[in-house]
DNA sequence: CTGAAAGCGCTTACAG
DNA sequence: CTGAAAGCGCTTACAG
């Protein structure tokens, strides 16, 4: 394609490294520095550099660069989560963080009861020499996957609702403050006959958020009824299940807690099959806020996390020696559940 | 790093065209014939470059050969609809046609209101030299955008609800067929006062969906009143204000129709605020099926699009020349929406 | 602080 | 049908 290409509509070509050399008149190693943030170049330099870069309207190439540094500027997404919303959000704030950065965001869900996952991972962040992996649960917590990264040289974050790793690759979400709100709201409400639904062994989350609304119960002076402790699987018909278990019982509870929304959901399923009136026959909290929270009725009471804030959180720590700070010491607020209070949770009868 | 690097875990470097060359005794120009499925190498040739490129172990870098073809195998999905399962879903479908393909797939949320879209689109379609763009609506719908992309060279394809384009380049979703379902579901049930709540304007499936549920309504002999047709914005709240200005009417629809889910929840809720009891008093319909539809209460009657599909037979046609067909040959079958029939619509009183 | 050379792993354009 | 040379747009390693 010559220079003058007179195809109506083409762009000109992009400029490249050499361009910007020759314009500047200088070699494309100082380019290349003043691109790298190199300290090594003379501010006088530096600015007659840039000033080309913005005139060409030039900018990397990140294949060219990802080739030189046998490393590419894609960070890549690997999750198992189940929820589309939380999917998103956090997609959301990985790109809110990524923004400017010259990176860009590849998704890469997989299944952990595949036995070809570790393969799969492998071939994935290896043939595409990604900059870095981000991983909410339930894959954050697979100890085979961060053997498999760490094997691979490949810088991550792990988002779990507890500490597994170094702080920085770390972002907690401290699930257990949310489910204590929740338990407190309950004992608040006047209820002493608290149902809880857990989830399932297999996520770190079901237990955290257990041991936090247990530990809050009990320092109320609460006790759980073993025959109040349903192990749900995080799914709406677990949720129904645990309902018609709780409610059939000879003295059903007046309040439930359940460790997430589509259970919630579930037990309002399983009261209403069973004839019983929301809420006023029985109070029901989660865990999640789902959108789908504030559209059911009665609205669901639910602690919410800032998923969109932990994807961003996430991000910042592995784009952190990009940017000259240490990720362990960066200035990061704590993930702070909250319980969002609607309607679905009232005082004991 | 020397060929017998001693580090505990380390992997072996990854073999590149320049072994498999050395070993199969060839030149590298002949490997990259085998990798292109280039015609012009002879049968024994090939095989043999093929079992060595087995047994090294060898994929090609695409950094490298995305340099060299001055394209990156990234596809990108660029979209701006507000609807998590949605956007999931046509991710997971995009992924299920890109495996084993060596492509993977960039997200790119935008904001059709932006001021920047253009210029942000053009920033990273021409900065990572995109393979192809798949865009859903409404972005699909943007004529702007897709000028832009032609004029970048960059292959896509649009998912809408109305032809737009060459069959090439588009997923068609027949939105008609699924609106049509509901209006002769509702009439079956003996509804003649039917209220529609459509979306917003600048949503082409807006109109799509309306025109096919008043077609067959009519066909049906039933007219739609003015006052029974209000214009939404495709969210809950909008729903909910819909709700009280329909059922605040002195003849108040027995039935209404939503072009989508969460506006049919809004329904419910201003239904319930005004204290009539579901689905005796009104019957409702609506289109998506979220996940939503299924668990609020009385279950969601809706049409389904089937997403997942919807976005593999989008990646399919961005995948068609490479595989040596024809993309507007493609045999792909159409996307059919069905009517998924669960408890909010009753027969009439 | 700056630069000329070589290289990252592939493909295109040209020969034969 | 096959290959040697040059190049894609950057960076590393080495000089100075």
């Amino acid at each position: 394609m010559a220079q003058d290409d007179p195809r109506p509509g083409k762009t000109a070509k992009r400029a490249t490294i050499n361009d910007v050399a020759r314009v500047a008149e200088v070699s494309k190693k100082t380019v290349s520095r003043v691109i790298n943030q190199s300290p090594f170049v003379r501010q006088d330099t530096r600015e007659r550099v840039n000033a080309v870069i913005k005139a060409l309207g030039f900018t990397p190439d990140p294949q060219a660069r990802g080739l030189a540094f046998r490393r590419s500027f894609l960070i890549g997404l690997i999750y198992d989560n189940p929820s589309p919303t939380y999917v998103v959000n956090m997609q959301q704030g990985v790109l809110d963080a990524l923004k400017g950065s010259g990176l860009e965001l590849v998704v890469h869900p997989c299944n952990r009861n595949s036995p070809t996952l570790l393969e799969d991972i492998r071939g994935f962040v290896e043939r595409q020499r990604l900059y870095g992996v981000i991983m909410p649960p339930s894959v954050s917590e697979d100890e085979a996957v961060i053997a498999l990264l760490r094997e691979l040289d490949c810088p991550y974050v792990r988002i779990a609702s507890v500490a597994l790793d170094e702080p920085a690759s770390m972002v907690v979400t401290n699930d257990g403050i949310g489910a204590a709100e929740a338990a407190n709201h309950l004992a608040d409400l006047g209820h002493l006959r608290i149902g809880l639904v857990r989830g399932p062994d297999l996520f770190r989350s079901s237990a955290v958020r257990s041991k936090g609304f247990l530990d809050a119960l009990s320092a109320r002076g609460i006790p759980l009824a073993s025959e109040y402790d349903f192990k749900g699987a995080y799914t709406f018909e677990s949720g129904v299940e645990a309902g018609h278990a709780l409610l059939s019982l000879a003295h059903p509870p007046s309040a439930i807690f359940t460790l997430n929304d589509d259970m919630a959901i579930g037990i309002m399923q399983a009261a209403r099959e069973r004839g019983l009136e929301l809420p006023r026959d029985l109070s029901i909290v989660g865990f999640d806020d789902l959108p789908m929270a504030a559209r059911v009725w009665p609205n669901l009471t639910s602690v919410r996390l800032p998923i969109r804030d932990m994807g961003r959180m996430a991000a910042e720590k592995l784009l952190a020696p990009m940017r000259g700070v240490d990720a362990a010491q960066l200035k990061q607020p704590e993930v702070r559940p909250a319980l969002v209070v609607r309607k679905s949770a009232i005082p004991a009868a």
